[in-house]
DNA sequence: CTGAAAGCGCTAACAC
DNA sequence: GTGTTAGCGCTTTCAG
């Protein structure tokens, strides 16, 4: 079986030292206590036999595993996996490792997979939650266990969130559409469980108020899922419902797609006859025509800024962190957006 | 700070046994040596208490610490996540988590990443290596680790791997393409110092052959990476040639929608003037037009596979394990092959 | 069937 | 400066 791992007992001793004394060596802030000479003795001692710190036992003892939990709605979604390399970027190079977890936005499953997690000792938990409300979380938080939330804020709590400027983006979205003299606008609502589609809807009718578009209810539809079928559905429920517009705005880039495809089935020219806009800017929409007008959000900036502030929640600098972080989004103007008839 | 934990001690001390006597009544296999009315306490104040066991500690004692690392090169490329929920599939549900590193295909880091994993004690290790050579990994299969390869074969080693049948997806390809009256075919191979590029490429010429089909080698153009700049670079590469092809059977699939968008800037139509195909089917594929036609490989199957023989290495059924496990491939015909001019 | 005790590998008081 | 000792929470002999 596995070949006999070299402990701190080992080089003890080979060196002909206490193991604490070996510890102390080892550790780059401990070794200044210890003479050079010695300290330099262990130090080849422990090259010479290959010797590789036990994490786990270390952690057991200080209660740092050096590793933290994320937990994703599902990686399959090409938004997630730039987010993890921006969370990775920062921790990784500190000596942390991170255990991804899926959600796959089930309440249940959330609920064990956090308990997962804290049976494993995580330091802390990156929580790209979208789920709008997850009391387990919380009380973790509350717990003294240092969480970020990515996408979301949750209500009532101390838990330090980044999220997108989704308002900014909607607003500019709409902007974008006004001045191309749409000015009977749909919307293709996300989910009003998940946060993202709550929030976008919500800065819609924000941002017509702003601008003075006439926000029309039969002009809005809710999808049930993020995804190209629910796009198509509810552009022909748009459609069906009789009230004429010359854009549609979604809250997502694939609902975006789903709508697309849903038109040009019905020979409706996407931007000539209708402008049809996104949200996200994800991952291949260069490669689909027409190229899809967008709003860009930061992903693996996010996942950066949501790491660092669980760096400084770990560190106990909890009084430092500010409980907001929200990132700039950028409008993505390309192909599917055109003057309205 | 964090709430205390419950302990077995807790637990014992409220149910006046001892600690040993509670880890047994706790465990579902030496449960069956306790009276079952001790159980019962044990159980019932183990629930009130909230007590959740510290894998960490357990992990120490056993040396098993649930945990699997997971290797590939970047899980932002859309074929990895898939087979990452296939592994969590039939990884999570029986207790394991797994930790992913991020190699981008760089050796040094390669290197450095096992021993991450290695320091974290991982009960074993899928490694979706692309690298050709990396004797870091063969090195931890032999020290006793378990190791599974997916994607690749590591040459004179033990190692078991699962892998997806290139070959016979190449061949049906390019039979594909020989029935619709193809008979000079070009081949943008994938980097060679990647597995599949130089797989795939193998497998191009020994189809080829198969099927009477000439081999050019003007005709075989090589990328440097598998993306669609790429491709679109070997695409001009094979143009300015100047010999003659009616159809290009790319490597993979990002390969071929750069293929194709050169195309159509040098007003060549796809598929009426070449017919041009993919391998892999990644996601979103039939939202981009002209609907590629593709190998379809399996990804959550290949993740499964891939996990329940790491499974059985760390169960000690190692003489039960299959060295190799094919996964078929499936040919998809969609628009992007036509008959030859 | 249950208790006692040792120990996994490491760190952190406390001595010397 | 370095050694001693204790102990993190759990499992696992070995007694009883």
């Amino acid at each position: 079986m596995q070949k006999k791992r070299i402990t701190l007992k080992d080089i003890a001793r080979e060196t002909g030292v206490h193991v604490s004394t070996v510890s102390r060596a080892l550790d780059p802030v401990e070794r200044r206590t210890i003479t050079e000479e010695v300290v330099k003795r262990i130090q080849a001692a422990a090259d010479a036999l290959g010797y590789r710190p036990n994490r786990i036992a270390a952690g057991l003892r200080t209660n740092r595993t050096m590793t933290v939990g994320v937990m994703i709605p599902d990686i399959t979604n090409v938004i997630f996996p730039p987010i993890l390399r921006g969370i990775e970027s920062v921790l990784e190079p500190l000596g942390y490792a991170s255990i991804i977890v899926n959600t796959d936005s089930d309440r249940d499953r959330e609920i064990r997979l956090l308990d997962v997690l804290r049976d494993r000792g995580v330091d802390g938990i990156i929580h790209a939650a979208v789920l709008r409300s997850d009391p387990s979380i919380s009380q973790a938080a509350q717990d003294g266990l240092p969480v970020v939330t990515l996408n979301r804020k949750v209500e009532f709590s101390e838990i330090p969130y980044v999220i997108n400027d989704e308002d900014a983006g909607i607003c500019q979205m709409l902007r974008h559409l006004q001045k191309l003299g749409h000015n009977r606008i749909a919307h293709i609502a996300g989910p009003q469980d998940l946060s993202t589609g709550q929030l976008r809807l919500a800065a819609f009718r924000r941002a017509a108020d702003d601008l003075s578009i006439a926000v029309e209810e039969a002009l809005i539809v809710t999808a049930t899922r993020f995804d190209e079928v629910e796009g198509g559905r509810c552009l022909t429920t748009l459609l069906s419902a009789g009230k004429p517009f010359t854009a549609v705005l979604c809250a997502n880039d694939r609902l975006a797609l789903g709508a697309i495809e849903a038109l040009r089935e019905r020979g409706i020219d996407c931007p000539r006859d209708i402008s049809v806009t996104g949200f996200n800017d994800m991952p291949f929409l260069d490669l689909i025509r027409p190229k899809l007008t967008t709003v860009r959000i930061q992903q693996h900036g996010a996942g950066r800024a949501a790491a660092n502030i669980l760096l400084q929640l770990m560190n106990d600098n909890a009084d430092g962190v500010s409980l907001e972080t929200v990132l700039p989004v950028e409008l993505v103007v390309r192909e599917s957006t055109a003057p309205a008839r």
